[in-house]
DNA sequence: GAGCCATGTAAAGCATATTTGACACGCAGT
DNA sequence: ACTGCGTGTCAAATATGCTTTACATGGCTC
């Protein structure tokens, strides 16, 4: 398995209009590692329900509006 | 950590409403195992966020309808 | 220019998710 | 009684997420 992820997410751009937030704020706010935060906003892999769930609660938003995932994506049509 | 998960969801109700699919159908309809369906309906462990969306779309509810996720959920206030 | 801060990369290792295959049980149909 | 189906369980193997540590860069301040 090669491809990253098919989860895109809006956490770098939620970070920003949170009042600057930074990584390592984030991540400690989640109780995470700052690994974590970058690998998962930069997409290189989903992270596990719970993960976003906590992230979508440190914004304040809904998950959806957090993560989103492309239509019905075919690994290889 | 010896917890299971903290994510509930609702798809043995949802798999119901939608026309008696088996675990077995959903596991196909989603592109994963049997085993998969059942761990996770029984919230043995929570799955990838990929994962999660995909069978919300399954049963073409937001992802919120399937999963809950409790409060604000401290390990050990 | 030295020092701090935010971000990025990399590798090793542990933890958890997912797969595979096999077997058990209750229930319906024949 | 036998068969097929839906569900559940166990155990071992592989894949992926997450952590830890360490180092590199660009921007900023002093």
């Amino acid at each position: 398995m090669v491809k990253s992820t098919n989860v895109t997410n809006s956490i770098r751009a939620l970070r920003f209009a949170h009042g600057e937030m930074t990584q390592a704020d984030l991540a400690q706010r989640i109780g995470v590692t700052r690994q974590t935060i970058i690998a998962i906003e930069q997409g290189r892999y989903s992270p596990s329900l719970e993960m976003a769930f906590q992230i979508s609660r440190a914004f304040a938003v809904p998950l959806d509006d957090v993560f989103q995932y492309p239509d019905t994506e075919r690994q290889s049509p």
